[in-house]
DNA sequence: CCTACCGATCGGTAGG
DNA sequence: CCTACCGATCGGTAGG
């Protein structure tokens, strides 16, 4: 199947792009991971640039998604609660698939001009997310008050961290991290409540 | 004076490796920052890859010191104290040379694996100063209790991330930078003191 | 998916 | 610091 063979170019270079970087990976070392000669790669894709530009339009996709969930099951609710479903969700995505993610959260920047522009708007629009939650918890008194943009580059690089050192089967699950994250992240923003 | 010269180029070279990475950057891309001829940058430096180690050794350098000087002035202090000094240090560090502190903090994996290795030692004696500091102040009662390799690992990218987005002269001035990030990072880890 | 190949560019050297 | 140059590798194409 077509779509198969894609998406095993997409994971190899996904792995080989997280550990290498973009211009660090040359297509022969793509097709080395799949047993095909460098020139083979090109009977399944265009270019190199379109191999990064599905991981990173893919990877983006499911952050979006993510947070739409996160809102939706959240809507309503106050600001803590909704901080860390967003967190929660943001943190599943990382590990779900961490060289898909931290393609989308490193290597954006090697792709051409146009494209580089299009994620941004995108990347963009995700982070506003965050920032509109900070600057409504703060203004709601949910929240100690904060710089939203500040706090929101704050928790948003604190969470893509994960991207770089988390490996799958390691000593610490996904679970374990998320559950701490979250407080981490709870505890940088929420207003204590005085009992 | 040759070591001026150096210096130029390891301030060219920081500068495009952010902007590009190390494998993005050709020596011809150096060279051309500096209005010589490409071949010619190799009557100051042995190698390209040696100009990525003085950067990244440089930066281990400026990060540990800081560090130092942030342990010296707050010891026998309270935990949140030495934290907040410790963070205050490290964003010192980024702001004061982002190119240089962003390459040491994305582009050491470049180096070749010995190097790479060695300050790899470096990055986790540094990391072991953070979550020593989580562990005693855990410990202490000072803070609510933390994995501090977790915790470490959260703190460090959340600041780290500066080295990303921060420009000199741009709207947010790196004091500013530096208190929000010291109380969000406080916030992150201290116990709430209840009056 | 392979073989054969291409022009461009890479890091680096020789010799001034 | 320059000119002239090198072998290796790069992304990619032609033609099966």
């Amino acid at each position: 199947m077509v779509e198969t063979r894609r998406r095993q170019i997409e994971d190899v270079a996904s792995s080989l792009f997280r550990d290498q970087g973009y211009a660090g990976t040359s297509v022969r070392d793509i097709a080395r991971g799949l047993a095909i000669q460098g020139a083979s790669l090109y009977a399944h894709v265009a270019s190199k640039e379109d191999v990064l530009w599905a991981i990173v339009r893919r990877a983006a996709d499911r952050f979006e998604r993510a947070a739409d969930e996160a809102e939706r099951a959240t809507s309503g609710r106050p600001a803590d609660e909704r901080l860390e479903a967003l967190v929660r969700g943001h943190v599943g995505v990382l590990t779900d698939d961490v060289g898909q993610a931290s393609v989308f959260v490193r290597e954006w920047r090697s792709l051409s001009s146009e494209r580089r522009a299009r994620i941004g708007e995108r990347r963009d629009a995700y982070e506003n997310r965050w920032r509109r939650l900070i600057a409504e918890g703060s203004q709601a008194g949910a929240f100690v008050p904060a710089d939203p943009p500040l706090a929101a580059a704050y928790l948003l690089t604190a969470l893509n961290g994960i991207a770089t050192w988390y490996r799958p089967g390691g000593p610490l699950s996904a679970r374990a991290i998320a559950a701490e994250f979250v407080n981490l992240s709870h505890r940088a923003l929420a207003q204590e409540r005085h009992p």
